[in-house]
DNA sequence: TGGTTTCGGAACCTAAGGTAGCGCAATTCG
DNA sequence: CGAATTGCGCTACCTTAGGTTCCGAAACCA
């Protein structure tokens, strides 16, 4: 028989430090922004070295969505009308990229996909295609009208930081969840 | 008397580049994305040396903003009601987000904003700004609530164009129209 | 003890933004 | 015409940052 799961692989095992990185990655980004927050400056404040991070993650952007996907965690959909999901998961996103260094990670992430389609497709695969998926699944929507909400949530929130360098207040995140609201109000399934 | 616009100024007058310039700069981001779009690549494709670039514009990001403005050039406001107004400045940022390069050009440009505080001050008050006056005097509706127009319809579009590297269909361009509209379906000023 | 993998550290490579200085060209002013 | 002034092209250079290479030492298993 083969285990599925070999006891441990021969060699030094891996310390467990990606949770240090990742509140490193987070705190530089905060203090520094997105461009200053270096691998060399990360590794320094997690106290490993460089070459310990890129034998993990093969690019500055895998480590930076890899961190983003450990401060997100699953959205919550507990809402029971469609509107209380719409609703409560627009909230969260603005809440989450609200958080001290989460929001600039995420523009900064993103800006850099712009012209690397690599990093493109890890944004696209690892970090929206997951909560994409799930929305869909709880809302009963076809994929296009729930890449459309995400496109307006998360674009109108990053552009507001890219602007202003500071995330939306409360009153507009109202706004904005007013503005969605009317997109899932049509019962995709009712007979 | 002093003339208000003195004939000339002494020394060799600057030649007529700028159009090549920003013409060679498009077609630069269009072909190789906007990180491979250096300053030194779009100077060769504009014929010129890399340092005529740098001594009529400060940085690439000033460079882009001004192609930016010369590409986008004034909004078309000549609609008769609010929702008219409204509709077709939507459209045509999404028609000119849309273009070769300019969309590529633009999300570069906002992407290195994130965090660099002096580019974050040239794109607000040299690209956003004017637009923003010029919709708040033909909607008659205050900063805050244009501000919000602007964060929704520019932040989708350029996360369309982040995350797939496509200009937005013009189907969805007609649901953000419709989602947007009834932000101003209320007159500010009637009694 | 030997095999295997990881860590730290230093040196290094490359790309790109941006600068400095030189010689030359074009233009204005006296 | 000549002098001063300014713009252009060019070369070389500086700095930062992502990413790689290599080596010795540490940690784990058999």
């Amino acid at each position: 028989m083969t285990p599925l799961t070999p006891a441990r692989p021969p060699g030094r095992p891996r310390s467990g430090i990606n949770d240090v990185v990742f509140a490193a990655t987070l705190s530089t980004v905060r203090e520094l922004g997105y461009a200053r927050a270096t691998v060399e400056r990360i590794a320094a404040a997690a106290g490993i070295a460089k070459t310990t991070i890129y034998r993990r993650w093969p690019t500055k952007g895998a480590l930076i969505v890899d961190c983003l996907l450990d401060a997100f965690g699953p959205v919550p959909l507990e809402g029971g009308s469609r509107a209380e999901i719409v609703s409560s998961a627009v909230r969260w996103t603005a809440g989450k990229i609200g958080e001290p260094g989460v929001g600039d990670a995420f523009a900064g992430v993103f800006s850099d996909g712009v012209s690397d389609p690599e990093l493109r497709e890890i944004l696209s695969s690892r970090l929206q295609d997951p909560y994409r998926l799930a929305l869909q699944e709880a809302l009963g929507e076809p994929e296009h009208r729930v890449l459309f909400l995400i496109d307006v949530v998360v674009g109108t929130l990053l552009h507001r930081m890219g602007m202003t360098g500071e995330p939306m207040v409360d009153g507009d995140v109202d706004a904005l969840v007013e503005m969605v609201l009317p997109l899932f109000h049509r019962e995709p399934d009712s007979p």
